[in-house]
DNA sequence: GCCAACGTTGGC
DNA sequence: GCCAACGTTGGC
């Protein structure tokens, strides 16, 4: 199963109000990003992904699965952007930072420390146990 | 709030 | 098809 992450900024869509969508999850819309968007068509249902804040917070907060795969964007008719769902599953025991991120040799590959403004990104499963539990948390 | 880095747009 | 100008993102 493929693992992925994706970014907001806490004061537009935070890890509260994904929580609060409950097991119906929620449209991730609104990326205009090519890259982006080739990453969530190629999530399928069940995938798992990190929830990570970012301008303010930069931290890893939570853990989040896709709920239902790529589709059209609600926020546009253009048919070039479509998105998938996702839920929360679990909040992370302790979040992890972007500074513990880029300072552990491990994770220097990761897509958060080398392309910084990708919104939608994918996590090797080796990243995905090694900030588990950084994290303290199940993966 | 600033600004560097990056992606996208559009004129040629 | 190139590249300058522009807009946006995100770390600080």
């Amino acid at each position: 199963m493929a693992h992925w992450l994706f970014k907001s900024e806490p004061d537009v869509w935070g890890w509260d109000k994904q929580v609060a969508k409950g097991e119906a999850g929620e449209e991730w819309d609104g990326v205009r990003n090519y890259q982006a968007h080739n990453n969530m068509r190629a999530m399928k249902l069940g995938d798992r992904g990190f929830f990570y804040h970012s301008r303010s917070g930069l931290e890893i907060v939570g853990i989040v699965e896709v709920c239902a795969e790529a589709h059209q964007d609600s926020t546009t008719d253009d048919a070039r952007w479509d998105c998938v769902d996702i839920k929360a599953v679990r909040p992370f025991e302790t979040p992890v930072t972007l500074t513990q991120i880029k300072e552990d040799p491990r994770l220097q590959d990761m897509a958060l420390v080398k392309s910084a403004r990708l919104s939608v990104q994918p996590v090797t499963d080796t990243e995905w146990d090694i900030v588990c539990a950084l994290g303290n948390t199940k993966p």
